[in-house]
DNA sequence: GCATCACATGTAAAAATTCACATATGTATA
DNA sequence: TATACATATGTGAATTTTTACATGTGATGC
């Protein structure tokens, strides 16, 4: 993993929320995150997709369903990174946390 | 600062090399840059334009001599972000961070 | 004032990225 | 097998970023 490449995987809003959600609530499927970003399913999965490619995120599948999370195995430095900017910049991703937390809270999620 | 503003500055090689190079060297002239990066003048101080008006560097006329320097006032999450990066990045920066040392060293240097 | 050096910027073309929409793939279930 | 649901991808248009080249601006020295 190299600096510029993750530093260009994260400079979009809706790929740093993706790694900002995954981050604080850990595991999640791509229907929640799709309700939690309030974009369209083809763009989240694009999203989701692109960050899978650059080994920021892992996935697996469990039925019918995708469960995306952070990659476990990325350097110390890139998690580093990755907690210094989700923790400095809350603004970037309340709203979409928000919607996660009340999608997954009381068992309404679509998983 | 936000961090996709943060990490969209630094997603760019020369971008990131200009960070680099200060960070390690402490303030140059633009010309020096110029040789280190062996890229273009009217490019380089493109980049030094961009990544000053996202309040990254800072620079400063003296005679002639423009010199750019890391913005002394950035937040230390950000200056964190830098130093992990940079830290963890060498191969990215190495070749023109020699080239710098090379011009400076031994007051070769055009400013 | 004039020439020169150091640096910045205007502008249009080229390249890369993002978007929108349609459609394809994989899984479960009837 | 047929259908529905969850997710992924193909494709071209729109938007943004980068590049190339010319030219502009500020400082120094004659």
């Amino acid at each position: 993993m190299q600096a510029c490449r993750l530093f260009k995987s994260l400079a979009d809003p809706s790929r740093f929320t993706l790694i900002a959600l995954l981050h604080t609530q850990g595991e999640s499927c791509v229907c929640d995150l799709v309700t939690a970003l309030a974009i369209d399913q083809p763009k989240t999965s694009r999203y989701l997709a692109e960050l899978r490619k650059h080994e920021l995120l892992v996935a697996q599948r469990r039925g019918k369903w995708m469960y995306y999370n952070i990659n476990p195995s990325l350097p110390a430095w890139v998690t580093d990174i990755i907690q210094l900017a989700v923790a400095n910049s809350p603004s970037l991703y309340a709203d979409a946390l928000a919607r996660l937390r009340e999608t997954v809270a009381p068992n309404n999620s679509c998983c």
